[in-house]
RNA sequence: GCGCUCGUGGUGAAAUUGGUAAACACAGCAGACUUAAAAUCUGCCGCCCUCACGGGCUUGCCGGUUCAAGUCCGGCCGAGCGCACCA
């Protein structure tokens, strides 16, 4: 018996599908369109499985839909502007397009060894200029249609890198990569207006029902939408006025302090001729932003000499404070204090002694006499000590309020967000340069369209600290488009995000010369499965909503929501294994013994094993792909990838499960090649079938209907668990060599190789050859069920008593419930339970359940 | 602190959405084949009592709804994730 070869198989099988361009689409509208994308890799240097696990269920669902019959895209390309080239650039002194565009080819033919059915004539990466140019162009028609600005603002500072690092750069106040404390500082950048869309992009995710529950709730909470309303203090002694931002205002009752932001413009003044509060200002300002920093931190406020009128009552003075709890970021940077109700205006107030006066009484208990102690109280409740509130709903006075503000001309109800518009400037030279030039006379130009692209120099060095393009000797030196005179151009780069946002929507059309061309890219989009990981929940999926809503505002397409559906794989983990040094060691380094030790095959020395975890090249629990497929092939490796654990959840890699999986080749390569009759294949279906002949047309009609569901559900474990179970009765078969036996097992195996072609594509084609298929199984049609030939004559129904199995009946299909009730009485088993007892009810439910109570 | 998700054998897990808990696989045990090993094949495999037949228990814990709960409801415990001085 030959063993099936995957290494040779597989190749041979990638040569035929890219010859054929068997995965190459276009716009053909006689098949209803299912466009199913990956999210795109950054090229590090080489795949890893988290990569093939994404790619191994994007395929399989891909592969599906054409057998289905729909005109499937399922192209593939690189998110190739980043931080790491610059890295590689400073550290091995390579070029970063020549490291990334290296990367690329390598992890390019790693992806064609796994098989995936990518339509690679659409590739593209966003370190071309040929993509890059087009976002560049759209930057501008968005600044055209009012979505851009430029403005100072502060920004998170590395000092030692001298960049604008992201938010999400800033690990526990330190920079990611120098490590150094970060610093707070302002610079004028580019901003998309993203918190126009935030209502829209908040509303809109109510009708994402394919969208993970999880990762709406997550968005959701990052646009924080609240709604509130503004109130104008007005000072007692001076004309000044503080607008504050506030949810509780049913609580304005309770008010006793107003405190505002250290970089509220009213400090500022204050500031003016006090060093002391020139002081606090600045301490406020180095407060850390991380978790401790946050937890430790004490609340303070520096009292100004100012008073404000409280709105409501004549009597009552509030003082301000600069606090460095508010933040200027959220709403007017100003709050008022209601100790009674918040626990940080409670801390605040307990500090500084001031009034904590209950507002809100919870039932049963009385206005008067009400304390709040150390806890502020959030329970609900009837307003009390609240004049002409007292008595209503928390509701109902929040409601009054407004009235009355918006009637007074001192307050309005307002929708406050917390998302910020998003700034996509970074010092950086490995990124798409923002198109604009700063001439003295006609201040911010846009760079022509005609000259665009604006590209990156490939003379830069990274001897000194900070962004290449702006030392540059030349590049960034340019004449005006508009006067002529002497200009220069802005040195930042676009935020890489940018380039993810919108490459869904080029895969439509790559090769246009404008952005996107609305016909093909209305064709293709929205994005019918998106699946990638859940790191990727908010930023990049929200940037590609915004960014989709505003290419639609210029005009490029007509959708807004780029991805109709989206699933979230789990991570690939694997055991980590330490030396006795405690430094991290590589699975393939260590050897488990009989007895249960480890030990290391290069030393020797016993080897601590640990939890698993997803795999990172920091704990070394890493297995690469390569040489995975090198020993086993590709379709075992994605077998095991597909196997056993649901795709949301984490995978447990382990060197057993892709034994088994191996086996499972091996085992169904072996089984069609000994029990395939090819010549069955001329066989009319005859009318009459032997027992064993039914049960497995059975088996292959309930395969073909559930492994389709499942796949359909992205419960690709289950359709792994029905396949084994179809290739255990294919297995077990034994023809007798009739020609209804025969045909049973023909139609048995041809559905296999149809069925099991997604996930072990190869091998399928293998297979297919053999059993004489036409054409490739790449491009055969999905089986179909015959109901009919899925029923079953006899059920087993369960007879209970008190909810106890105490039975099981073989009975005809449909038997009617007296039938069934008589023949439940009548079992011997179930009778030595209700002997002597009085039968109170019997629940009859037919083909299913027989529940006797005594 | 707020929000979300998840707890089922030695392990990964399944359970038609309230109707036979543990399918399918991994590991393990026993046997066949083999000079031997690998590969392959056959059988066993939740826990407890029993030679066996059989019985009892079992889906993190406690309670509830129901003829019937892994599934629904309430409370608790545990794990993970997200956000967080957001007014």
């Amino acid at each position: 018996m030959t063993r099936y070869n995957a290494g040779a198989t597989e190749a041979k099988w990638q040569k035929v599908w890219a010859e054929n361009k068997t995965f190459e689409v276009t716009e053909d509208r006689a098949k209803p369109k299912y466009y199913v994308l990956e999210m795109f890799p950054y090229p590090s240097g080489k795949i890893h499985m988290g990569h093939v696990r994404n790619y191994t269920q994007g395929d399989v669902v891909a592969r599906y839909k054409r057998a289905k019959g729909f005109n499937v895209l399922h192209p593939m390309g690189w998110d190739a502007f980043g931080m790491p080239a610059e890295n590689a650039a400073m550290e091995n002194n390579v070029h970063p397009a020549k490291w990334t565009y290296e990367n690329i080819d390598h992890m390019k033919n790693q992806l064609k060894s796994i098989g995936f059915s990518f339509d690679w004539s659409r590739e593209l990466a966003t370190c071309d200029p040929e993509y890059y140019g087009k976002e560049q162009a759209m930057f501008i028609d968005f600044m055209e249609a009012g979505l851009v600005y430029r403005k100072e603002s502060w920004v998170n500072w590395d000092p030692v890198d001298n960049t604008v690092l992201a938010n999400e750069q800033v690990i526990d106040g330190k920079g990611w990569r120098s490590g150094a404390p970060v610093e707070r500082k302002k610079l004028s950048q580019w901003f998309l207006k993203i918190t126009e869309a935030a209502d829209d992009l908040d509303k809109e995710l109510d009708n994402l029902p394919r969208w993970p529950e999880k990762v709406r709730v997550m968005q959701k909470n990052w646009i924080g939408k609240s709604k509130g309303m503004h109130i104008t203090f007005d000072a007692v002694e001076n004309d000044k006025k503080i607008r504050v931002y506030t949810t509780r205002h049913d609580t304005i009752f309770g008010a006793s302090f107003i405190a505002i932001a250290a970089d509220h413009p009213i400090a500022a003044e204050y500031a003016e001729n006090s060093e002391e509060l020139q002081a606090f200002i600045e301490e406020c300002r180095q407060l850390g932003t991380s978790e401790e920093a946050l937890e430790k931190a004490v609340k303070k406020g520096f009292k100004l000499d100012l008073q404000m009128q409280h709105p409501f009552r004549d009597d009552c003075k509030l003082p301000v404070y600069v606090a460095n709890f508010v933040l200027m970021e959220y709403g007017t940077g100003a709050v008022f204090g209601c100790p009674a109700h918040d626990q940080r205006d409670l801390d605040f107030a307990r500090k500084y002694d001031l009034n904590v006066i209950p507002v809100v009484i919870p039932k049963g208990e009385d206005a008067a006499t009400f304390e709040v102690g150390d806890v502020a109280n959030t329970d609900p409740g009837v307003l009390g000590n609240s004049d002409f509130l007292d008595g209503m709903s928390v509701e109902d006075a929040k409601a009054k309020i407004i009235e009355l503000g918006e009637a007074g001309g001192f307050g309005e109800a307002t929708i406050n967000y917390r998302l910020r518009d998003w700034g996509v400037s970074r010092q950086r030279y490995w990124g798409a340069p923002i198109p604009m030039i700063y001439c003295d006379d006609c201040g911010v130009v846009p760079v022509p369209k005609e000259d665009l692209p604006v590209t990156l120099p490939d003379d830069i060095t990274f001897d000194k600290p900070g962004n290449p393009l702006d030392h540059h000797p030349s590049w960034k030196h340019v004449d005006c488009p508009n006067c002529g005179k002497p200009a220069v151009r802005e040195t930042d780069t676009f935020d890489t995000f940018i380039d993810s946002s919108w490459y869904f929507a080029r895969f439509a059309c790559p090769n246009t010369d404008a952005p996107l061309d609305k016909e093909l890219t209305d064709y293709w989009m929205p994005v019918d499965q998106y699946v990638g990981g859940i790191e990727h929940a908010i930023l990049h999926l929200l940037y590609s909503r915004f960014f989709t809503r505003a290419m639609k505002e210029i005009g490029l397409c007509d959708v807004k929501e780029p991805f109709d559906g989206l699933f979230t794989q789990g991570m690939v983990c694997h055991e980590t294994y330490q030396d006795e040094k405690g430094d991290w060691v590589l699975p393939e380094e260590v050897e488990k013994k009989d007895d249960g030790t480890v030990v290391s095959r290069v030393t020797g020395e016993s080897i601590k094993s640990g939890r698993s975890v997803k795999m990172s090249k920091s704990k070394k629990n890493v297995v690469d792909p390569t040489s995975i497929i090198d020993t086993y092939g590709a379709d075992t490796a994605r077998w095991f990838m597909l196997s056993d654990s649901p795709p949301e959840r984490d995978l447990e890699w382990t060197e057993e499960g892709v034994e088994g999986a191996w086996r499972f080749t091996q085992r169904l390569w072996r089984t069609v090649t000994t029990m395939l009759d090819a010549d069955a294949a001329n066989i009319e279906e005859p009318s009459d079938f032997s027992k064993q002949a039914k049960e497995l047309r059975r088996m292959t009609h309930i395969s073909i209907g559930s492994i389709g569901k499942d796949i359909e559900n992205f419960h690709f474990n289950a359709s792994v668990a029905q396949t084994y179970k179809f290739a255990n009765a294919i297995a077990a078969f034994k023809s007798d060599g009739s020609d209804g036996d025969r045909f049973a097992l023909y139609e048995a195996i041809k559905s296999i190789i149809l069925l099991t072609s997604p996930m072990m594509p190869h091998l399928a084609e293998e297979m297919w050859t053999m059993i004489g298929g036409e054409g490739l199984v790449s491009d055969a049609t999905w089986p179909v069920v015959r109901e009919e030939l899925t029923q079953q004559s006899s059920v087993t129904v369960v007879v209970q008593v008190q909810g106890k199995l105490r039975d099981k009946l073989d009975v005809e299909k449909d038997m009617d419930k007296e039938t069934l009730e008589k023949l439940a009485l009548a079992s011997d088993k179930v009778q030595s339970f209700i002997e002597g007892k009085e039968i109170r009810k019997i629940i009859v439910v037919p083909n299913k359940i027989v529940n006797i109570v005594v």
